[in-house]
DNA sequence: GTAGGGTTAG
């Protein structure tokens, strides 16, 4: 065939069939890759502008990998191939790449469309400051900036909004280049105006002035420039102008009451938002899938369910022609609203039987997953996804951290760097959080130091995932050193502050932080009340906490939940007030469940209390029988009081339902490795020199008075049957082994899995002494900083 | 081959 035919006429063909494919609406990106097999099979090979067009086809399909194969396969691409491609890095987030190949195109080859295409990926990618600088690089390289340079400049400008100069300066070379009478540039310009005027570091009103005038002098203005002054006004917080404005136009453009729609939604004016739907009900103004999604997303945020499903209902009713495209909005939208709502099921239900689905639908799913802790079903989600974002991303690495899944959520951070995403802020939260799961104090640091470098230090969300770290690996002062060097912060931070404070045994700091909050107007939440609570509780603060408890309902409006009363009876517990924990749960609203009765069942151990621990234990068996920590809490209260025969009981009921206890397990940082240690451990390669080295330091603690307390080896019931004596602790093979292998002064910071053993916590505080060395553990509930032979958490845990 | 506003997402 291919010898007979003219290989011109068959590209001309395929080129005009590709073209048509493109320029139907919506393109039809499957029945060009169907011509593009067709070529293959029959053995034309693509070149030039028909292989352009091909690698176009396949960026925008969200197959780069395969754009970029084709693209790999010319010897010598033009300009109009890499530009295509870095389009579609850029589109994707991809800017690592993007900037690849931008760097590898020689000077010669560039023309203005080609910096166009990059200034824009920067500011896509909401790097202001990089596609400026791409601008000058630009012009000193003398090519001709053209409107379409203009607008996507003006657009990276916009971003960083802190400095009038900058405006004038490129409003000045917008009148230099001729391109000033353009509507879409001067639309450009407008807007860097009015989002400069939004910036705390300048003068609003003159640059609100200087938005207006352009408005004046604008030979002819488009929907856009009505709906940029309207939003402008928003932003800067006027909205009445804003609506005078719009009250002001003689004709009832949609586009511009959508603006105002969505202004009122984002200030939180629900009702107006939805009157102004009403409104353009009324008044005939065409309604678009923008008026529908804000309407929606205001119901969603607000939680309006029944507003929202009466908009779904209006949209299924007037909408007679479900085009595709225009649903996928508004589908995306009533996706958030159900599972906003709570409705996850029904969320997922729409998705399914979306014709077409976008990665916002994609993403609104996986999140919808994420916040009901549903992480099983977002791993396999996330797998089945066709392609993926940076928001993608975040949301996996976040939901599997905060889900306690903190390698694997370190992995696909790693992950997604390997695949060319550059982490955004909240990315390096999840990571960071995933750190702080782990105990990683290292590798966190690192991940510190990194966003600093990339310019994320000021961030909200990496600064509060820092404290966070920094507190759950063990080093308060680190968090109180981020806590304090943040730019801003809010009731998170406030609350991560007190918590990382609580959770050392500074109980008395974290209340006196927590008046100073108060002090300075910080509105404390339901989060705020559990960790002070938790704090107080730690220290014996039993007044305070009681004090707090009483001032959430009454001057906070806060309905306390079980899990502020399981806190207040901790606090009760651990302070001896059996009888009071006891009328506080008669006295509750509603039925106790088993997060109370585990405080009470706690307090009772410690307190020697048999007969109320075993009160607890029955209704904790009732409630969770499979829950392993109250068997073992139970047998050790018996064995403590040597009634062998109940120990033996509760062991054999154990292995009569079949619950095995959880593993102890321990690990240690070391040179930026994590290094796990079981009971009796045999597994990890240096564990002979850490017994040998464990034995001396007994024999060195029992000089000082150290006597191993043989009770507590029935904390690991699996392995009674070895001599007491001879059973060790994971916790203390993680101690010994960061005492061998850190530097000499270092703080060792071990991790536990479960709670602490008595004896184990024994016998740190005599190494502490006999090394001279901080010894900070972590267990399931808290910290223990052992120094000196004595402990912060003053042998009350 | 490249853009500007309104919406959907932490």
């Amino acid at each position: 065939m291919k010898n007979t035919l003219d290989f011109g006429a068959v590209a001309n063909r395929y080129a005009s069939l590709l073209e048509l494919c493109c320029s139907r609406r919506p393109p039809s990106y499957s029945l060009a890759r169907t011509i593009h097999a067709h070529m293959i099979a029959y053995g034309f090979r693509a070149r030039g502008h028909i292989l352009n067009r091909l690698i176009d086809i396949y960026c925008k399909s969200s197959n780069i990998t395969y754009a970029r194969h084709l693209f790999e396969k010319i010897a010598e691409p033009d300009i109009v191939a890499r530009t295509t491609l870095i389009a579609a890095y850029s589109a994707a987030g991809n800017l690592r790449l993007a900037r690849e190949v931008f760097a590898g195109t020689p000077l010669s080859l560039r023309d203005t469309v080609f910096y166009n295409a990059m200034i824009t990926g920067y500011s896509h990618n909401n790097d202001g400051h990089a596609a400026i600088e791409l601008f000058r690089d630009m012009r000193r390289e003398d090519f001709r900036p053209d409107n379409f340079t203009f607008t996507s400049v003006l657009g990276a400008l916009a971003l960083i909004a802190d400095e009038e100069k900058q405006c004038q300066q490129i409003h000045g070379d917008v009148l230099k280049s001729g391109t000033g009478f353009v509507t879409s540039v001067l639309n450009a310009l407008i807007s860097a105006y009015v989002k400069c005027a939004s910036s705390p570091l300048t003068s609003s009103s003159s640059l609100m002035g200087a938005a207006k005038k352009l408005f004046e002098e604008m030979p002819k203005r488009d929907e856009l420039t009505w709906t940029t002054m309207i939003t402008g006004y928003v932003r800067n917080d006027d909205l009445a102008a804003a609506r005078e404005f719009l009250d002001g136009m003689t004709e009832k453009l949609g586009v511009a009451w959508n603006a105002m729609i969505s202004g009122y939604v984002h200030r939180g004016f629900i009702q107006e938002a939805l009157e102004m739907f009403r409104k353009m009900q009324l008044m005939g103004i065409q309604l678009d899938e923008f008026t529908y999604t804000s309407v929606l997303s205001a119901c969603a945020d607000a939680g309006l369910f029944k507003h929202g499903k009466q908009v779904h209902a209006y949209i299924l009713r007037t909408e007679g022609r479900p085009v595709p495209e225009f649903m996928l909005s508004v589908n995306n939208a009533l996706v958030t609203l159900y599972w906003k709502c709570g409705k996850v099921d029904e969320a997922r239900e729409i998705f399914n039987k979306m014709s077409i689905r976008d990665i916002v639908s994609w993403n609104a799913i996986l999140s919808a997953y994420v916040n009901a802790c549903r992480i099983e079903e977002a791993k396999s989600f996330f797998k089945e996804m066709p392609e993926r974002n940076l928001l993608t991303w975040t949301l996996m690495i976040s939901g599997l951290s905060q889900n306690g899944f903190g390698e694997e959520g370190l992995k696909l951070f790693n992950q997604m760097r390997m695949e060319g995403f550059e982490p955004c802020d909240y990315a390096f939260a999840g990571a960071i959080i995933s750190c702080a799961v782990l105990g990683a104090l290292e590798h966190g640091r690192q991940l510190h130091a990194q966003l600093v470098q990339l310019g994320h230090d000021s961030s909200l969300s990496a600064g509060n995932a820092l404290i966070t770290m920094y507190a759950r690996c063990g080093v308060v002062e680190g968090a109180n050193c981020v806590f304090l060097t943040m730019p801003y912060v809010d009731s998170v931070s406030w609350n991560a502050m007190i918590a990382a404070l609580g959770q050392h045994g500074h109980g008395l700091q974290a209340v006196e932080l927590f008046e100073q909050m108060l002090k300075e107007d910080i509105i404390p939440d339901r989060i705020t009340f559990l960790t002070v609570l938790s704090a107080c509780s730690h220290a014996g603060l039993v007044k305070k906490g009681r004090q707090y408890f009483d001032s959430m309902c009454d001057f906070y409006a806060i309905t306390p939940g079980e899990d502020h009363y399981a806190r207040l009876i901790d606090l009760l517990c651990r302070a001896g007030k059996l009888s009071e924990a006891k009328e506080v749960i008669k006295s509750m609203p509603f039925e106790p469940g088993a997060s109370i009765w585990e405080a009470l069942l706690a307090g009772s151990r410690i307190h020697g209390n048999m007969e109320l621990g075993i009160q607890a234990a029955e209704k904790l068996f009732e409630l969770m029988p499979q829950h392993d920590g109250t068997y073992v809490l139970l047998s050790n209260m018996y064995a403590t009081a040597g009634r062998w025969n109940d120990v033996a009981k509760v062991r054999k009921s154990m292995r009569d339902r079949g619950i095995k206890k959880e593993p102890g397990c321990s690990w240690v940082e070391v040179e930026n490795k994590v290094h796990v240690f079981l009971v009796d451990d045999t597994v990890h390669p240096e564990v002979q020199a850490v017994y040998n080295y464990l034995e001396q330091l007994v024999l060195e603690m029992r000089k000082l008075g150290y006597v191993p307390d043989t009770k507590f080896v029935l904390h690991d019931m699996d392995y009674e049957h070895k001599e007491s004596v001879l059973s060790t602790h994971s916790e203390k093979l993680a101690v010994v082994f960061g005492i061998m292998k850190l530097p000499l002064g270092a703080t060792i910071r071990v991790f536990k899995n479960l709670r602490t053993c008595g004896d184990c916590h024994n016998a740190f505080k005599f190494m502490s002494k006999v090394v001279g060395r901080e010894i900070v553990v972590r267990d399931g509930k808290r910290f223990h900083h052992f120094r000196n032979g004595e402990c912060s958490c003053g042998n009350y845990w």
